[in-house]
DNA sequence: CGATGCATAGAATGCGCTTACTATCAGAGA
DNA sequence: TCTCTGATAGTAAGCGCATTCTATGCATCG
């Protein structure tokens, strides 16, 4: 502990005997300084253990260098995997990174969207799928015009664009893709009934998954049955209880389109305790490809997302990086990421 | 985008018809303000969309109300719990949480150490095991140091303390215990010669994790043989190619020690693959119990830690906070976590 | 040899806020 | 009526840095 308190940029100075000008300029080498003079205010730099104020920084006028990205749950695979890629592209711009938590909360959702603002993040990144809500949508959208005007960017990660009026980026997946491709991967195999299952009917993950499920079933001129719709959440236990039920009720069906991988673990779970047989008896699919996936027994077809390639895109988008061969191009606000399927072994012919 | 700027303080105090000193003391409530004064001030700030600058802020004197995290991977459960519960503590405790990476990279490490300085984080707290390295370990007690000055903390959760002369905290869990018990389960249950699997021999936790291993070997007077002990990586590769050659060199064993539950998940694999039962015919144990233990089949016996009261210790320790019950104590500086084994299906008698 | 231009360095201002310190005004007590 | 006190509100001084404007020294050129 040799200093009591930290060196500040004019200790640093008095040291090498410079003004503190000259320190700065040093530190951001954006102006000639003397390699004599250089070298002096290095060495008192390292002798005095200085580490700049970032804030004092920010305040006189350079950026922060930040971003800041809101997701549900740090220890979700699907937004861990945005996550890393955020940060990591964000490293890769020389930004730092602040994650925040909302635990599906809105207030929550809105109260970090505002103290993002207030520490001047570059861009801020919203990660996931929004609820139908009329006032939440406009609680964003002013939050959104807000950052706008502090020269901020709103970054909408997965979820749909709240009006062309709204000053935000868009980084999208082809949800509805991905749900036609698998759907209609089923109907090849021979499928006919097909149980969708889980995700909350309003949340907009959901109505996207589907209507793609939908179009597949109306482009191979398969009837839409109301009856094999049965949305509901996003967990395990969710996909367990239901298969069960459904199984007890004796409903008609050979497949299982669960919204997500981790209902499509709960159902196969349900299904090993009642002693039906994946894929032989049942085929399941599930969405996203998080690394459950590939531990289920049999391993489970399902639709990639490239997470992290998402969370990468995210960022450029926010801060306005311009790829090599777009010189020319106007500043990109919106991105589509392909889904594709991938076949594993859960899936098989009906009997 | 009614606003070209944002407001500032001034903007706000102007329209109010007062000065900006007042405008600061209804923002933060710690003087008082007429309730007319008030409210007139408060609605200057809803009209001009005011939004506080954290930077002027935090320069101004206030704290800046940030802690940091330093982590290896976002994705990686052991870290993604860990990082939860500092994230769920810093919000409580109304701070914004940073989240850096580092690849596993000490240089990455060391320089997200000064970030994270630079921006006069609170605390930052440094996760996960290290290796044992003299230099480096010397380069991250200079950075504890330097934080101290600047009157923020370092805390070093799950790995080893850098000497009682660097000014950090710490936040252990009981890394020896958990092995001295899981081994000594293993060995009531009839086991006598016991493979270690997996863990850079150099690494703190591998280490400690080892330790207790041979305590326990030790507690029971069972011989201590050098051919069982098989270090090396923390990933399932490792575990699976490593299964197989043991295997292949017809090793005389009867339970697997992993050093982890991802070497486990390797050697399940591995296990499975060469057409030995588990645990009829070998008997696996794991270390840490991330969700993948329960996943495996049969499910894996491990040691718990628990991980996001950790990351909660963490915070705590690093922000000085004092618990109810605490009144009189003098601040805390380092806390252990127990840990505990969970059975599940993954050990037998062996035959 | 004096004027001109370039390469460096310093002085000074302000970013937007917090917080001593100071000022004002009412009502209370003398 | 006058002073004293307490409750509010204002003034102004930085916090540590980037940056604009100025100043200095020196080589170059006519």
């Amino acid at each position: 502990m040799t200093e009591q308190s930290l060196a500040t940029m004019a200790d640093v100075a008095a040291r090498a005997g410079v003004s503190s000008a000259t320190v700065s300029r040093v530190i951001n080498g954006n102006y000639p300084v003397s390699a004599a003079t250089r070298q002096r205010v290095e060495q008192a730099i390292a002798e005095l253990g200085y580490v700049a104020n970032a804030h004092a920084r920010a305040l006189a006028g350079a950026t922060n260098r930040t971003v800041g990205i809101i997701i549900n749950d740090l220890v979700d695979p699907f937004y861990a995997y945005i996550a890393r890629g955020v940060e990591r592209e964000a490293t890769r711009h020389g930004r730092l990174c602040m994650v925040c938590c909302t635990q599906g909360s809105h207030e929550q959702e809105l109260a970090l969207i505002d103290l993002l603002h207030e520490q001047r993040a570059d861009a801020v990144i919203l990660v996931g799928g929004a609820y139908e809500d009329r006032s939440y949508a406009a609680q964003v959208a002013r939050r959104a015009r807000a950052l706008h005007a502090s020269g901020s960017t709103l970054v909408l990660c997965g979820r749909p664009s709240l009006g062309e009026d709204v000053p935000t980026r868009i980084v999208e997946y082809d949800n509805e893709g991905g749900a036609f491709a698998i759907t209609d991967y089923l109907i090849t195999q021979g499928h006919r009934r097909i149980v969708f299952l889980g995700g909350p009917p309003n949340l907009s993950t959901t109505v996207a998954r589907l209507a793609g499920h939908r179009r597949a079933l109306r482009f191979r001129g398969l009837p839409h049955d109301k009856g094999l719709i049965h949305t509901g959440q996003l967990n395990r236990r969710f996909g367990y209880d239901r298969i069960r039920a459904l199984l007890a009720d004796k409903l008609d069906f050979t497949a299982v389109f669960c919204a997500n991988d981790t209902v499509a673990a709960g159902v196969m779970q349900g299904l090993e305790l009642a002693g039906v047989p994946v894929p032989e008896a049942i085929s399941v699919v599930g969405y996203d490809d998080v690394p459950i996936a590939q531990e289920l027994r049999p391993q489970l077809t399902t639709v990639r997302i490239p997470l992290e390639e998402m969370g990468r895109q995210a960022v450029r988008i926010g801060l306005d990086v311009v790829e090599d061969d777009a010189y020319l191009s106007p500043v990109q606000t919106a991105a589509v990421v392909g889904t594709n399927i991938v076949v594993r072994s859960s899936v098989a012919p009906p009997k």
